[in-house]
DNA sequence: GCGTTTTATGGTAGCGCTGTCATAAATCTT
DNA sequence: AAGATTTATGACAGCGCTACCATAAAACGC
């Protein structure tokens, strides 16, 4: 019986029966060349080759993943592409994937556990060979896809909790508590802190959390925060620390969330001429290039975001199927003493 | 004839027949029902929800490529995401996706004509809605892809060409002639440049062109430039700038390719004492945040990142079908006059 | 030289969904 | 009220590929 349905499609595009016809074989055969798998002869493999160039066959792979129940695609959830730690870690993940025949799908989630499932619902719809997402706090529904789920998962970012296959990152909470010790070592003694208003960023909350524990075990805390109303950036830092001084101007050092935030803060110190270190020690987080080529490198962590997105992406790639027991891998952090604090 | 193939399924995971038979219709009707296509009575459509709800029915994506030869992945092609443009970008592509069913995936060219064609081919295996890449040059085969298949394609940054379908951004050669205007009539006449090594950024290039004939035009040339054998980064800038002005130290202005290499001039400068605009003018491109928090806001101009994105993808949206005649739509740019130039 | 394993290939039956066409019921025309 | 239109639903056949099983030929073991 001819093809009735056609009318929908290129009349020209082949298909894999095309390239078997024309290389005289059949499509399983041309089917195992395209995927590299199975044992075919040189000779064989030569003409399916030949005929695919010739065609300039492409395959189908929504009909692929139909037939074998999973797909190529590796999900990605990331909160943000608003400042470029996710892109660094994105970078990882392409990096990894690169050579082989993955292909990442991206979402944000704009730190909102809703957004995120509801976009993982959606890309579970393709079927995807794992799951990249950040972060081990995810929603009931979400956590249950992804523990019932035919595919790979890695949490990225943060190593303190209970992953569900994968976790890749660092302690924020050691982070923080680190920052605490090494500032009070130091010498400063009037600590204060500048927050943004992204409240579902656990990382920096549990870096918050470490450096009060820092400070309480060397028996100081917090003398002043203040909690910038809108999204982390540059001038937010700047502006939060212009507010801090002028309700506290005592501190010794303020840390910040963040370098974009940290930079701010420099440039407040800049420009209202305050001596940064001797007068006031600034503290980051994330350890950025541009933090670093300042004429004063910024003292802050230094996160390995491209590690992690890459050694998440290679270790998902060692096995199609998920091994009974979970890995966290730490990939820790650097303390930049830089020259702010 | 029972079912032969389950094995590699998980035995739970319900299909539309499933929904369907639980809400007493017909396959088709649930599929019209999911997609919210076709006319579907109230209570009907009520009664198909419920059982989706009911039974945690996703949808497979695939099957659903498969047959109606089409998906609702967009293929977005950019040629770098180490610094913050690209990604500002992809979230402006992002946030037009939001509430419709595309999903963007991601494909990262390195600036290289033929990995760009390499990632397109691998991308068409999915049979995207449409393809967005950036600029207006590509590899001959790549071109006839994008020319030849049935997707929409939008080309973003640059639009001093012929696009395919659509192209969205902003002439880089009125951009940097307007730069070499501006700083001309500011008074400066001795120009240094200073290049990175990436010699496939066509937009760094027209921009180049644009300032060399604004110079012309004023019956002045560029007194030196200085290619930096890496990537742009900041450090690239601002050590760039210490080997320009070693050279070449009367110089009284130095256009960057980029905000992230002119801030690392300002950094040099800050640095070596030297006075930014009174004796040595900085100009970027882009417009970052970051340049704009600075206590001496960087002169630059405004590339209007995120609009580019989010305007492609509407305008991809608007149809599915490629409309007869091409698109171009300018987003312009704004000088930013900022205090270093 | 005769079983046994390995290598190379093919036939067939779907994977889960949607396009096409058909049909029945409800609503609108004049 | 009879025909024309719109609305709501279904039967069915594939989309292009791969899992599964089968088969035949070649290589191997002793």
């Amino acid at each position: 019986m001819p093809r009735k349905r056609n009318a929908h499609r290129s009349p020209d595009m082949p298909t894999l029966a095309d390239v078997a016809r024309l290389a005289g074989v059949s499509e399983i055969t041309a089917s195992r060349v395209v995927r590299a798998q199975g044992p075919i002869a040189d000779a064989t493999r030569a003409r399916v080759l030949t005929a695919i160039t010739e065609l300039g066959y492409i395959p189908n792979r929504a009909a692929g993943s139909l037939a074998s129940a999973g797909s190529t695609l590796m999900s990605v959830l990331l909160p943000s592409l608003s400042n470029i730690v996710f892109p660094d870690v994105l970078r990882g993940i392409h990096t990894a994937l690169m050579e082989t025949a993955f292909q990442p799908v991206i979402g944000v989630t704009d730190y909102d556990p809703l957004i995120e499932e509801r976009i993982l619902v959606s890309f579970l719809a393709w079927q995807p060979a794992a799951v990249i997402l950040a972060g081990l706090h995810h929603t009931p529904t979400a956590r249950r896809h992804l523990e019932h789920g035919r595919f790979r998962v890695a949490e990225l970012m943060d190593i303190d909790g209970e992953p569900v296959d994968i976790a890749v990152g660092m302690s924020h909470r050691q982070a923080g508590y680190e920052t605490g010790k090494h500032l009070v070592r130091r010498g400063y003694r009037r600590f204060g802190y500048a927050r943004h208003n992204v409240t579902t960023d656990d990382r920096a909350s549990a870096r918050y959390e470490g450096l009060c524990s820092a400070l309480q075990e060397a028996g100081l805390s917090l003398v002043a925060e203040h909690c910038y109303p809108d999204a982390s950036s540059t001038k937010a830092g700047r502006d939060a620390l212009g507010i801090l001084l002028a309700a506290h101007p005592a501190l010794d050092v303020v840390v910040f969330p963040n370098d974009d935030m940290a930079m701010g803060g420099i440039f407040h110190c800049m420009h209202a001429g305050i001596a940064v270190k001797e007068k006031l020690g600034i503290f980051g987080f994330n350890g950025l290039d541009i933090g670093q080529a300042m004429p004063m490198p910024l003292s802050t962590i230094l996160s390995k975001r491209f590690l992690i997105g890459k050694t998440a992406a290679e270790k998902l790639l060692e096995s199609r199927e998920r091994p009974a027991e979970k890995t966290i891998i730490n990939t820790g952090f650097d303390i930049i003493e830089g020259a702010t604090a």
